[in-house]
DNA sequence: AAGTGGTCTAGACCACCAT
DNA sequence: TGGTGGTCTAGACCACTTC
């Protein structure tokens, strides 16, 4: 039995931070499989409902995932996404070597009386014989599932939008058959816990810390094509975000930032 | 004794719902005392500790807040930060009728070689003459700590900044004494949870989310003047970010920006 | 002094998964 | 079928807050 009780600090946290620096040193590489509750409890001579608690932290903070209703393995490192790039998900995983998704959970045409306020009044609606194309889908990278998305387009913008392979990038369809160009946007952004409603559509564990984004996407003639309720699992993704005033857009410093956010991407790696 | 077991959802989810549900229905408003866990635990017939496991989904979800180590309380509405606003967390707080405070954790000058290379590349120095200011403040809204900020500046810009009052805006001293303007910033998003160590200088509960922000920030003429690793808490605050390609800047879409930024205030409230 | 949250125990039962 | 995670219980002790 390893003894590893020292004042103070409880025992869940001294046993999950013992684990975080196993993992961390290689000791326990990347899809290794952690030593069941029952184990642990044993190991350290304490109770499995303190095990547990050990091993709860390491899932919250990214450390640990469980599969399934089963075991805990150490987790791959985060994904990285670039929230401030005109770029989505699924270009900037395939960018970066990883092989992008989708689960289709709902493809609908609704009509404009369906919509609650607040996806009418982004996408600017105001004819009653207007419909919306509704999409729910879930991301994945390399199989995982890593985001749930909502998503709201105008249907009189995308004729027919539904019979296009919706698993692909929806961003890259509007692109290459709609001519559409997303020029900017405006995001809120709350932290959550992920809805048990929600974790079972995707997949995982309820709970899981996660940034919720309410986004109205735009042309580049100010146009608003796009709103969508995305939910994404905080620990599997690292997120990056650029901003600037007006100002110093004009006077030309986007090389600037390309350079900055090279650097913190070199650094990530 | 009240009963509300229904099959297949936990107990502990369950008594957190009806306690949510007595939350947004105003039955309980904001700052009023939630009750006991023991009393919690006779009310519903449960043990103490699934009552503690229902309280503690409500605390991580921010709609309940423990004070010290004492009793639990319904939490008032969260506070708005505009992540891509020039104007920082204290001008913001102001104009949305909040007061906002500091407490000052750590004020020092460090020389080049105290410095990690991260905050050293960030900051673009390569004399090894230069000293850096390092100032670490616990920020405040109302009086409650919402935010930890570590920040580091180059001396040679802002000569005896340490000798200003640092629990004052520091971005207003930046302006007012020294004429510098913050044109633009690159910023790194994480979520994660509040760390021990963190979670004893702001005096709240461990393992709380929170929004970790890593920071640098230019003046208009290209000049790195700031990094910053900043911890929000992301049980007390809604983020909002604005983002665009340089193209749509340029096409002149910042008062879009404004009207759809005003509809997503507007809504909030 | 009484009450409270924070921690911990040593069991238990169940549904589900892997073998 | 045996092991696993998910849940739940009925206690317990301690440090601290509140009165």
């Amino acid at each position: 039995m390893a003894e590893i009780r020292t004042p103070n600090r409880p025992i869940y946290r001294q046993v999950a931070e013992q684990i975080a620096e196993e993992i961390e040193a290689g000791i326990l590489p990347a899809d290794a499989r952690i030593s069941s509750e029952r184990e642990l409890a044993e190991r350290y001579g304490i109770s499995r409902m303190t095990a547990r608690a050990a091993i709860n932290i390491l899932v919250q903070r990214g450390l640990i995932v469980r599969r399934n209703r089963s075991r805990a393995y150490v987790a791959q490192p985060k994904f990285r996404f670039d929230l401030s790039s005109p770029g989505g998900l699924h270009e900037q995983l395939r960018k970066a070597g990883v092989e992008p998704g989708a689960k289709l959970i709902t493809a609908e045409m609704l009509p404009y009386d369906a919509l609650s306020p607040r996806v009418a009044q982004a996408l600017a609606l105001d004819d009653e014989e207007t419909f919306v194309y509704h999409i729910v889908r879930v991301r994945t990278a390399n199989g995982e599932p890593i985001a749930l998305e909502d998503s709201y387009f105008p249907a009189h913008l995308f004729p027919d939008l539904l019979d296009f392979n919706l698993t692909d990038s929806i961003y890259g369809i509007l692109r290459k058959y709609f001519g559409v160009e997303p020029a900017g946007s405006v995001q809120e952004l709350e932290i959550s816990l992920l809805d048990a409603e929600w974790a079972e559509i995707m997949g995982v564990a309820v709970d899981l810390p996660t940034l919720e984004i309410w986004r109205q996407a735009f042309t580049a003639d100010n146009a608003p094509f796009e709103f969508a309720h995305d939910i994404y699992r905080g620990d599997r993704i690292l997120f990056i975000a650029r901003t600037a005033s007006p100002e110093s857009f004009l006077a030309g410093s986007g090389l600037l930032w390309q350079r900055a956010l090279d650097n913190l991407q070199a650094e990530g790696a």
